[in-house]
DNA sequence: CTTACTGCAAATTGTTTGCAGTAGC
DNA sequence: GCTACTGCAAACAATTTGCAGTAAG
């Protein structure tokens, strides 16, 4: 089965792909609408599925909402719980959490996904400032 | 707003409650078919939730599937990509790796989630047993 | 020319909500 | 007796699928 390059999928390739964006199906409809109108929700799902399949893209689940990462590397995230934003976080340490998880339960670990929750940069930033003003 | 010990909360948190137990509503639904029928499923859903703000249960995100968890303490899950169980595991090392988080973010670090993938103990012991065979 | 892909609508899945009746306290 | 909770059906959100037509190779 011989994959084809359609121009729908190579217009949601550029919006998805690269580190830092994390949408879904939705966010990247709204960015379509402005571009490219008339191209289908089913056609936005259906090419974000066949870009995690290629490798190009990532399905990720954060806060219990699923979002397509458009960095394919493994990563882990922090989920700012006042602006909602989501960040990628690269953790050295987490092969050795690898190691213990199997040490501890006996079995063989392959890949790992960890949530952060959190207060971001920037809103400790702007929390900080308000209390200045008080 | 005084709540209320219902006959069907009692059934529901009996089925639920206790570490080790992953289910979702569909899961408790055929236990209660079994001990309790007529129970809907407007009301298993929320009784689970509120189970969960009572912190006697919690909601756990595996895999892009939801499911309660029958021990509201912080702790990470494995699933087994083989037999498609859960298990829960809690890792000492997890402490310094939010704090790198921390560090690598500039963000507070409030709780995480862990979710390994791998091949859980039993199937491990079951495909060596195959090897065998050969 | 072949058939993978599209757009649309309908179907499916998981979960919540509106409402009249029921049962804890 | 008051009102939180129930069971049911309907609503809702997110995602997938069936199908006839289109376009990539």
């Amino acid at each position: 089965m011989q994959r084809r390059h359609t121009r729908q999928k190579q217009i949601i390739q550029k919006i998805i792909e690269g580190p830092g964006k994390h949408m879904n199906a939705e966010e990247v409809m709204a960015v379509l609408k402005q571009e490219e109108p008339g191209i289908g929700i089913a056609t936005v799902y259906r090419n974000l599925n066949l870009l995690c399949e290629e490798g190009v893209i990532q399905k990720i689940n954060v806060q219990g909402r699923s979002f397509y990462d458009g960095n394919p590397a493994p990563h882990d995230h922090l989920y700012c719980a006042r602006c909602g934003e989501i960040f990628d976080i690269v953790l050295s340490e987490m092969k050795e959490v690898e190691e213990q998880a199997a040490r501890l339960t006996g079995a063989v670990i392959l890949s790992h996904h960890t949530a952060f929750e959190g207060i971001c940069h920037n809103c400790r930033k702007d929390e900080e400032e308000k209390k200045q003003w008080n």
